[in-house]
DNA sequence: GCCGCGGCTTGACGCAGGACAATTCCCATT
DNA sequence: AATGGGAATTGTCCTGCGTCAAGCCGCGGC
C-alpha cells in the first residue's frame, strides 16, 4: 500500500504525520504545527466489529480515520440501536464531547478493519491556544457537524420515511456526480441511520424500482428519474 | 430596570456591554476584549410573534437574548413547523450556522417582546484570533449545542412519545430542584419541541395524571411519584 | 352580562411504519 | 455439489401516534 516507504527510522512518528496532513480539517497547517499535533497522536487499530470506544466511556480526545470505516450509534441499555454517522477514511469524530467534556453518548464501532489517529485533547487544546488559524477550523467543523445534525433532525421529524430516503440518495448522488450512487454500508446500516426497520427500508426501495425510478443492484442504485423522485417525495404536501 | 444609569451619553454602548457581560459565553471575559465586542454588536428589538430571522436568510452573526424569549423552529414549505428549542435569557442561538457560514435553516421567532443582541460575524472573528479563551468558549459552547442535538435525536430516534416527555419533565425537574416544574412555553410549543401533536401530548399528560404521577395545574406540573414515572417510562423494554 | 377567541381536552377513527416469522439469495467454505 | 450463515426480501398482522372534529374553559372587550 506504501509505495514509498519514510527513509527514517522513525516511522511511526512520520506516517502519523503524514497521514495527519491529509485530514481536511488539518490540510494547509504549517507544518511545525501539524508536527505539534502528531507529537499528540497515537495509532489506534481496531478490526472489523469492535469498539473504540462506547457510551460513558470519558473521552480524552478524538479520532481521524485515516483507513477504514466507523459507525458511531446510540445504543440502548435494552440493546436497541440507532446508527448516527458512517465515517470514513479523512473524516473525523468525537470532537463535540471532548470539548464539552463530557463522556461518550454513542458507540464506536469498526465497520472494517481501521486504523484511526487519537489526537491528544491536550495537545489540540495547546495548539488551538497558539494558532487561531486552528481554533476556527475547528469551530468550522463543528458547525458544519451541528448542521447535519439539524437536517438529520429536520428529516426524522417533518419527512416521511420515503421522503428520508429519497433525500439520502439525493445527498449521495449529488456528492457522486452521475446518478449511480453506492449504499456505503449494509442496508440494515443504512436504514437505521434513517430511522427505519431494515424492513420497511427494503420495500421503499422496491417500490421505488417498481415506479421505474430507480434500478437497484444490491447496493448499487441507479437513479433512472430523478424528478419523478422528486415528484415522489412531494406527494404528501397539502 | 436600571438601578443605576449609566453616566456618560453613550448609554446605548455601555448597555449593550452590560447585558454581554451577563452571557455566560462572555462572562469572565475582559472588560476590554468584551468592549471591542460590544462595538459590533448592535440592539435587535422584536414584538410578541415577530420574526427575527426565516429559513435561508443568510447569517451574519450570532444572537444572544437579552430580554424575552424566542423560539427557533424548522419549517416547511407546506407550513408544518417543529420546535427546535426555546431560548431564553442570556442563551445564545445562531453561531453553528455563522461559523459554517450557512444561511439559515430554522426561523427564529419572539414568543414575548423580547430584547436581542447581534453580534457581528467579523467582530467576533477577529476577538476569536486575538484571545484564545473565548474560542475555546465557543468551542465548549457549541459542543454543548451538538450534545443537546444527539440527546434529541436520541429521544426521537430511540424513546416512545412517553419516555419523550418523562424525560422532559425530569430536565426540568432537575434544573429547578423542588419536584414543580413550570412548562417554558404554551403546551402545543412544548408538544412540538417533543416531536408529538398537542392531542397526544395532553393524553400522555392526563394519563400519569390519572396514575397519580403528576398533578397538573396548567403550565405548572408538580411531580408526585419520581420513582412511578421512571417506572413508566421503563415499561417498553425487553 | 354576553360574546368571541385562543388554548386545551376528549372522542372516534385511520394509517404509516414497526414486529415477527418465513423464505430466498448470495457467497464463502469444504 | 453440498452446506451453512448472514443479508435481504416478502407476507401478515398489529399498534402508537396522527388526524379530524367537537366540546370546554377562562379571560378580555364591549
Amino acid at each position: 500500500m506504501d509505495t514509498h516507504a519514510p527513509r527514517s527510522g522513525g516511522n511511526g512518528a512520520s506516517r502519523v504525520h503524514e497521514l495527519l496532513s491529509h485530514a481536511p480539517l488539518f490540510r494547509g497547517l504549517a507544518p511545525e504545527d501539524l508536527a505539534r499535533i502528531a507529537a499528540g497522536t497515537r495509532e489506534v487499530r481496531a478490526a472489523r466489529g469492535e469498539a473504540i470506544f462506547h457510551r460513558g466511556d470519558p473521552c480524552e480526545g478524538f479520532h481521524v480515520v485515516a483507513v477504514g470505516r466507523v459507525k458511531l450509534a446510540l445504543v440502548n441499555p435494552a440493546g436497541d440501536e440507532k446508527v448516527v454517522e458512517i465515517v470514513g477514511p479523512g473524516m473525523s469524530f468525537g470532537e463535540a464531547l471532548m470539548f464539552a467534556g463530557r463522556p461518550y453518548i454513542v458507540d464506536a464501532i469498526a465497520l472494517a478493519d481501521s486504523l484511526l489517529l487519537h489526537v491528544n485533547k491536550a495537545t489540540l487544546f495547546a495548539e488551538i491556544d497558539r494558532e487561531p488559524a486552528l481554533a476556527r477550523r475547528m469551530l468550522a467543523s463543528l458547525s458544519v457537524r451541528t448542521h447535519m445534525l439539524m437536517k438529520d433532525l429536520e428529516a426524522v421529524s417533518l419527512h416521511s420515511a420515503t421522503q428520508r430516503v429519497i433525500g439520502y440518495l439525493a445527498r449521495l448522488d449529488e456528492e457522486t456526480g452521475s446518478h449511480r450512487v453506492t449504499l456505503p454500508a449494509q442496508k440494515a446500516l443504512v436504514a437505521s441511520r434513517l430511522n427505519l426497520t431494515p424492513e420497511y427500508f427494503s420495500r421503499i426501495l422496491h417500490d421505488m424500482a417498481a415506479r421505474g425510478l430507480v434500478r437497484i443492484d444490491a447496493r448499487d442504485i441507479e437513479i433512472l428519474d430523478p424528478e419523478g423522485l422528486r415528484a415522489l417525495g412531494a406527494a404528501s404536501d397539502a
